[in-house]
DNA sequence: AATGAATGAGGGTTCATTCAT
DNA sequence: AATGAATGAACCCTCATTCAT
């Protein structure tokens, strides 16, 4: 046998480094195409801030384009279907439930680099359309699915007016969404700053409030038709 | 008599077609900033989709930096003032003056060039910073004053429930912001279209019925008769 | 016969105007020239200083190129056919007539615009050898032979000691002529003037006086032995 | 025994290169910046002709006119003051030394590229000022005060006449700068060649023996009458 | 594996020159 | 004749990518 302590426990510091590449790069790269833009971000930066050469993001992703892809696709894996597990389970009603799961799940997202990938996506999908199948399917159907199917519940039982589900959707989501957007854009260059936590609660609420059957209205009285404005 | 001695209608086809230019190049550059975003045009696709040669556009702008910040300008140009003072003779309800007014306003900018400029400011601001302030100025200042003190009588006439008037403002027009940036994003290269001019209306309802004080359960309560103003 | 008075005395401001143009496009260009360099001096201002626009200039001259050498042309007729017939006149003593004539010509050319076409013509000969030529036959030869003339009849006649006259000539022209240049030069930006008039009055002296032969050495005096350093 | 562990001698062949790449580089702008000015010559040319592509130069100098401003600070480390010692400890006369520093110094700085750089300093300062108060800095000042020490030294010692020391230095020096750039302007493109190292010790010969006191004119000589002509 | 020197295509900008008015 | 809008070749500089070490 050779010598049994050689060699050493090696490559430990530069292994684990070399394991965490990839993902320090990611961030690194997630980062500065938030800030700046795919196409106004330069390689280099990118591996400077992961703290390697721009050589070595190269051993990592064979060009600046397929580093893009890689931040979509780490930053995107969605729960969903964690969560919508536990929304099967739910008994309650559907306005609580609304609340809850949306204000939850936003605070989550709104902390995280997820947020910054929103505002990626939106700027760049034209340029990388692939990204829009992607998106779609990972993050705007199933959540989609999700809360429509809560809204659905909710008019199935009575407890919500009849109203279209999509645009009930969008109605509790696009903001979400923008406020995402907002704090890496905007936000993050002038005083302009929301205060995500306390508006998309309240907004959640408003919203269902707007979706629930006015409070029993007592014996005949019926609610005055909605005809809508012509512009 | 022949022709009059005085010099000729001093529109010749060339300076008409120079008085036109600048609009021209800023209509290209509007297009193609909001597909490819600004590091990623060149100011070369500019000029050619404006139907000039490159020089030319450096006749104009002195720079494409300048083209940008113009074409931000161009389009920010708010008409908030006219509307602030339809609404203050408005004399009915706010609820109704609400919906009116901002489904009124808002497809018309949806449909209109002014929603691509909603997308270059979120992708950009950070690049250009000093666009944040003229936005903030420009649009959101004015923007959340009138539709904040619409809110604001709302709530005072007691037509309204007592909520935060700015958490209102953006629960209203978050959404509407969102729903431009994904016309020009993700809706432009995907299946995934939202019907925009639908969605606004049934929004602002939706919001608005979540703003109202519950139908006075009391007796024979008629609601209001909903008129509309005429934007 | 055709109506006597008319046409009117016409186009009198007009044509004087047009008559000056060139030398008024020559000027400023030599101006400019002189200023910033032929390659680093557009068009465009070239017609600005002179008045007139752009177009007017290729009026006048096909090229920038054709400008440059109208430029030089203009200023370098030479006017020493007319001094060589004084000179040949001459009767007195050599030196004097060196001195006199040098600081009198030198002092035409220092204030005259030839002083910035010998900058121009150091600076740019490489890229336009055609002015060479040029210079080389209406300035360098007449010239040189002129002085070199002079100090030859000092030689001849015993005034001088016997020196290569070409050497002479070098010695007396070009400081004038590194004068002109160090005036459009570096005496343009910075305080490091030389007072021209003096420096050549002295200048002229000191070489005449190097030049004449050593005052009747009395009898037996011997020259110091003059050895040489070792650098 | 093989090779040593030690790493190897550190000079790879690349290492060796970029060590040298900024010479090189200077190298090949010197030439061209003297032989076409700065604005005619192109950057891809300096690169050309140092043997790398256009962005290595970029790598070294971050833009053209810091490129050139380099070349300026390279060639103009001036050596005076090594010289100025060995002129302290001189102890013989002045006129000598003065020769024989001169003509070395100079007849040196002739055959050098430093004589080029006179060539661009005259052509460019107006369009870089601050080189102008470098080279003042550099070269006329220390240059003066060497060579115009001497002269002094001769005065008060009794072998030089009394003359105006600033003079002197310039009808010393003037005619050889001039000669620098005669070399890389006139000469370099037409036949008018000037023997330079010849001329150089003919000059400051010449310009010595104007110094020199007359060798004691023996008594009842009168000078000639100075008469001048009229131009 | 990691580095960073080198490359060269690409894009912003300038400006000599043309030409319709 | 005079103008100045328009052109597009040319040039400076950047940066994604390669590759010798």
């Amino acid at each position: 046998m050779g010598p049994a302590i050689l060699p050493p426990p090696a490559a430990t510091a530069r292994q684990r480094r070399k394991d965490a590449r990839p993902a320090e790069l990611l961030d690194a790269a997630l980062t500065l195409f938030v800030e700046k833009g795919f196409a106004a971000t330069r390689a280099e930066e990118v591996a400077q801030r992961a703290g390697v050469s721009k050589g070595t993001l190269y051993l990592y992703y064979p060009s600046k384009e397929d580093l893009f892809k890689a931040v979509i696709a780490h930053n995107l894996g969605s729960r969903i279907a964690d969560t919508a597990q536990q929304v099967q389970a739910w008994q309650g009603q559907m306005g609580p439930l609304l609340e809850s799961l949306l204000v939850q799940w936003w605070q989550q997202i709104y902390a995280s680099p997820a947020a910054g990938t929103f505002k990626i996506i939106v700027s760049e999908v034209r340029n990388f359309p692939e990204i829009a199948d992607y998106y779609v399917q990972q993050v705007i159907e199933p959540g989609s699915a999700l809360i429509g199917g809560i809204v659905a519940r909710g008019m199935a039982s009575g407890e919500f007016r009849k109203v279209d589900v999509e645009s009930v959707v969008h109605s509790l989501v696009l903001p979400m969404v923008m406020l995402c957007v907002h704090k890496h854009g905007m936000a993050a260059c002038s005083g302009h700053v929301i205060d995500g936590h306390r508006f998309i609660a309240e907004h959640v609420a408003l919203v269902v409030r707007g979706l629930q059957q006015p409070a029993q209205p007592p014996r005949g009285s019926k609610p005055a038709p909605r005809r809508l404005p012509r512009a």
